[in-house]
DNA sequence: CGTATCCTCAAACGATCGTTTGAACCATTC
DNA sequence: GAATGGTTCAAACGATCGTTTGAGGATACG
């Protein structure tokens, strides 16, 4: 069962860098297998099949991320005054932890694939994992920007995940210098995208 | 040649919707010529390979919206004041007709699949036909926002572009209700990308 | 009419894909 | 020590991939 969980999770580990470098239909379960070291059949034999062990990928790391964010948002519900970026720190900080921490450093940018992809199948798995977390992020900034419709709301909302995206699956411009510290680079880049998104919210 | 021009552009546009729906590679060439109503072969005949058609999707939509938007950045420039709403119209709106007009609806969602793929030589490509506008937009952001550092204004230009890509690709959940017209639904949509994004980039 | 040029077509090429198979291995249990 | 259940392995399966080939059709020019 041991030697059973570490073929599992290196499983898992090689598919998450390669479906990040080359997509869920650019990464073959050959290259997948052996860059983690195992047997070709040890994908179907402990995921069924390749689907599943894309689905596995993504629940790994989201089952992470969405208890940190909701671990956060349940901290400062306890302060006194929540402010908007606040709630956006919330948001944002465990996904870019998640993109430096253990390994999940290119989680991100699968995440990122994976909006692009229109598959059904896979979108309806996400918006399972993910939905309650979006919809109590939701609460709470319509709480704090009592001026807007709901549709305005939600367009706004949309517009901050595409920029969350955008910038925490690296696809933009910006790099981190060699000068500058990985902890320093995502404490600039997590206050940059906060600072953006709650002026964008705040707009009039 | 006018029959191969037709081979040529019908291939492109079954290129163009079937890349959008299953991705570059997921799309066969042998789904995409089945739809085209032409010759398997016929890819390789006009276009070399695949990966120049795919190259050559990009082109033919890229070069009408950089058209459009230096246009626009053209035309704005003639008048006496110009606020940060106006540059972001003449970058927003082109793309979004674009993704209404002429049968390049599909195009927003090939580009952000484009932007996902990590692929180095698309994004050299991208780079060379895409480069010399944001250039140019990115000297009207900074002449409009003279208070921002070079590294604030990169940063915020990057996260606007993550923001409209997200909304013009289609990712996002606001769909347009039956009861209103594309056209008015295009022009609420400009409307919100402009003022979350000015509101973005004015952020103090 | 003959030739040249461009294009289309069916067929096949070798490579690679996800998946399945059945034997071998290895620890645990009786 | 024989049997068991979980796991790994090399090998093969049929399907599909991008690409190439060579024959044939179509059109224009001499």
């Amino acid at each position: 069962m041991n030697s059973s969980a570490s073929t599992k999770e290196r499983i898992l580990t090689a598919a998450e860098a390669l479906f990040a470098q080359r997509g869920f239909e650019g990464a073959s379960l050959r290259q997948l297998t052996a860059a983690a070291g195992v047997n070709l059949a040890a994908v179907n034999y402990h995921f069924g099949s390749k689907d599943h062990l894309v689905e596995q990928v993504f629940k790994r790391r989201l089952d992470q991320l969405n208890a940190r964010r909701l671990g956060a948002l349940k901290h400062i519900a306890g302060l006194q005054e929540t402010t908007l970026e606040d709630v956006l720190s919330a948001f944002i900080r465990p996904a870019l932890d998640l993109s430096h921490d253990g390994g999940g450093g290119l989680f991100m940018r699968v995440l990122a694939r994976a909006f692009a992809e229109h598959d059904d199948s896979l979108r309806k798995f996400l918006s399972e994992n993910y939905g309650h977390v979006m919809r109590q992020f939701t609460v709470e900034f319509a709480r704090l920007l009592p001026g807007l419709s709901k549709e305005e709301l939600y367009w706004r909302i949309d517009l901050v995940t595409g920029a969350l995206t955008h910038a925490m699956s690296g696809f933009g411009i910006i790099q981190r210098k060699s000068d500058v510290s990985e902890t320093s680079h995502r404490e600039q880049t997590a206050e940059h995208l906060i600072r953006f998104a709650a002026a964008g919210l705040r707009a009039p």
